[in-house]
DNA sequence: CGGGTAGTTGAGCGCCTTCAATCGCCGTGG
DNA sequence: CCACGGCGATTGAAGGCGCTCAACTACCCG
């Protein structure tokens, strides 16, 4: 795992103009994120650095001693089970934090891989509790990033409950473009750092169920292929593709 | 098969390492318990009271403004889909905390109804950000409360997404045992609160499915009904059941 | 007794999985 | 240069698991 420059600007704030859904409620949390990392540094300068795709931040067992907030990049985290298979169960983006299921027994709960170049803060949990007591801010901050990782945790449990196949990957791709509007970036051509094993994987589907709703959203004129890359999905109207998600119904099949 | 001390589980040492009714785990987390609860008590004063079943502690869009532990009791979390229809996304027991959802945005994330007859502890949460200022110790409970969320949504995703209809409530019915096992009550008769439609709805499976698993478990011999209440169910090999957990087969059909 | 709720069980269907074949892409090595 | 193999993705065909619809029972409470 290199430790290259901390500098790392990462390009991000093309920005607001282009995000679905107001643009007013993604630039506040744009702002919100930016205030949140600032905040970090000033109370804590934690120790910056790049990651790359493939990347593990940490692994399942592992002694539990920091805490990470993505700057830039995505992750994914990675439940294996004592019979050797592999669940996907969260993603990251700018401004989330990785390793709180690692609080409760003192040993990270699951892998944390890099599916992008990222950069990464890395903290140190007892600085963090002795200065979360000075700050209160601070405190809050953490408990606000605990409580929104526990209400995405049920909404998804949510979606796998309540959602067939098609609306699930709708909702995926959806809640990834709203994921990337929510942090400034463009949500129009959205490139999915999975396979579709992963993608799979992680709503409970098997590859080849990801790959036919898939071929029928594209159908359907909810989603197009990039023709580089059918991992880069175009998103003509990303309020349409929510949308689909209440009703499952009405896609052209066939 | 029954065994009238609280010290459920005879010959099974071998079960410590997972999720016991292994006397001496389940009497070390029963102890953890009553210390945090201790704890609580000392720093905040919590108010305390009884509610009965069908009460609602707190509603979906509430202000946020309290936590609650649960001394005794069992509650469920509800959430309502704009379009009216009901999901129950958590499950709660003696030491558990409720109303981490809320903090985030400011506001509930779900209901909160009495499942049984529970006495509540209730605190302000601005009291509890101060106390945890104070008290290093009060800051780490609540930090490991929050942690053991995340992680328990984590493992009812990997099961919503890899264990089959059989499989699914057989680990139902283990957590649930499981949960009670820890916190130091009988395992060998447990009382669900819930219809088999709620089951089914926290599940992901109908009704019908649920209840033919049920009728299935019970002809495998891995539990079985007490003929006054078809909600209370008999385990007479904890272990038993778990292991169908990860064997989905192996059960006569028929 | 009648009505309502909870639960069980059967029959048939449909969504998703399983199995399999094919295609495109890419890096390697003859 | 092209052949080859591997991986990811797509698509088809067939089968099965769980859902839908429905009937029936048990129990509670008026």
């Amino acid at each position: 795992m290199h430790t290259t420059s901390h500098t790392a600007v990462q390009r991000t704030d093309v920005m607001a103009s282009r995000i679905p859904g107001g643009s007013s409620a993604a630039s506040a949390h744009v702002q919100r994120i930016a205030d949140e990392l600032k905040l970090l540094q000033a109370t804590l300068n934690p120790a910056r650095r790049i990651v790359h795709a493939g990347d593990v931040l940490y692994r399942y067992g592992e002694r539990f001693e920091q805490l990470h907030v993505l700057n830039s990049g995505c992750f994914k985290l990675l439940s294996v089970s004592e019979s050797g298979d592999e669940q996907i169960v969260g993603l990251k983006f700018r401004g989330d934090w990785l390793g709180f299921s690692g609080i409760a027994r003192g040993s990270h709960a699951c892998d944390a891989i890099a599916m992008d170049t990222s950069e990464v803060w890395t903290l140190r949990y007892d600085a963090l509790l002795q200065a979360c007591a000075e700050e209160p801010r601070l405190m809050a901050l953490v408990h606000e990033a605990m409580s929104s990782e526990i209400m995405r945790d049920r909404e998804a449990k949510t979606a796998l409950c309540t959602l067939p196949a098609d609306a699930r990957v709708a909702t995926f791709l959806h809640d990834w473009a709203g994921s990337l509007a929510m942090r400034g970036l463009r949500t129009d051509q959205i490139s999915l750092r999975l396979t579709r094993a992963e993608i799979g994987n992680y709503l409970g589907l098997t590859l080849e169920t990801v790959s036919r709703v898939l071929s029928r959203l594209v159908r359907a004129r909810l989603i197009a292929f990039n023709e580089k890359s059918r991992r880069d999905i175009c998103i003509p109207d990303f309020q349409a593709l929510g949308s689909f998600t209440s009703r499952p119904a009405a896609v052209g099949l066939h």
